[in-house]
DNA sequence: TAAGTAATATATAAACATATATATATATAA
DNA sequence: TTATATATATATATGTTTATATATTACTTA
């Protein structure tokens, strides 16, 4: 399950908490992978089980004690060896391309405001892309020292990037074919 | 549930049964939207329940008999509304940029192998678009004489397209990046 | 001052998706 | 000739994800 190693691979950083983990999804990868945290929880818990993590218990007196994992010498091979697998293509899932495919069924103002209002969107995510996440990258890489991992981490930021200029321009596109159809 | 909306849209050309709508799942709309057989049989059942479908059977000797389903009045309005609707941004899913967030783990070979790998899936996926798909819609087009429809088919294709671009270019640039790199 | 958010965790239900098994006849490919 | 694919549907189990409710205290914002 890619959840269970994306938490291992924070986990070999460093020990944290499932609160900590959610963080660390939400600011550094959440282009390409989230999770809630009903999800995490269970999560962590049978990484425990399967061996990957150990726990221990942080006590604390005004909130619920902080539960620790630490990844195991297990957990660090199981890592390892998923990374080094291949990887089938993740299949797209797109409702917004239902509604294109069958947006001769709307008329030109109704499918043009759904393709404004997309690019909107997709225009958004790439400025909270290049402002947010490529912040958050630096830094990690400066509080860590990770540089190595910096790169990578830059990698699949720039794919984030790539992919919402692929979505602005083929937007910005398709509005202009669609305004230029014959009405009817 | 967009399962639901797209099935509501390929019936709303002709009446079919399950079996015929998952040919065209996997025919026009594989390249943002799938589903299986085991999704698709329950999922008309209940809009037959929820008064979106009529179904009559038609009887078969040698093969289980065919279940068509046609479209109500009802379900053309539930498409064209649902059709209409604002559309939040489908968040991206990709266990492949899991890897090379960690990539640092992994030694150079092992890395650029998974690049490498990933480049040429979707090249061939890009191939097999400009390929089947486009020829399908241009099949359908004529043989439906749905040529407004046929328009809206094709953007979703060239989207399809795009995307493939975008990652063949990025497959590209971080090997190259990562060729680049200092050895440690 | 009231309402919201941060910090931390658990539990349960519901929704969505995949896998697999079961039937059965014919046609096609290895 | 054997295996696989096509044509059609159902049933069940399992896996994955989201939603929602529940606790508690401190801090921040309106």
């Amino acid at each position: 399950m890619p959840l269970k190693h994306a938490l291992l691979g924070f986990l070999s950083y460093q020990p944290m908490t499932g609160y900590d983990l959610k963080q660390h999804f939400d600011r550094s990868i959440s282009h390409f992978w989230n999770a809630k945290l009903s999800q995490i929880y269970p999560a962590l818990s049978q990484m425990r089980t399967d061996g990957w993590l150990t726990m221990e218990v942080d006590y604390q007196e005004d909130r619920p004690n902080r539960k620790v994992y630490q990844i195991t010498e297990n957990g660090r091979v199981a890592l390892h060896n998923w990374l080094g697998e291949p990887t089938e293509m993740a299949p797209v899932r797109d409702a917004f391309l239902i509604k294109v495919f069958f947006g001769g069924k709307l008329n030109r103002e109704d499918i043009l405001a759904q393709l404004h209002r997309y690019l909107i969107l997709h225009k958004e995510q790439l400025t909270s892309y290049q402002k947010n996440v490529q912040q958050e990258i630096q830094k990690n890489a400066e509080a860590t020292g990770l540089v190595k991992e910096s790169v990578f981490w830059n990698l699949t930021l720039e794919m984030g990037i790539k992919y919402e200029q692929g979505w602005i321009e083929w937007c910005e596109d398709s509005i202009k074919k669609i305004e230029a159809m014959d009405d009817d």
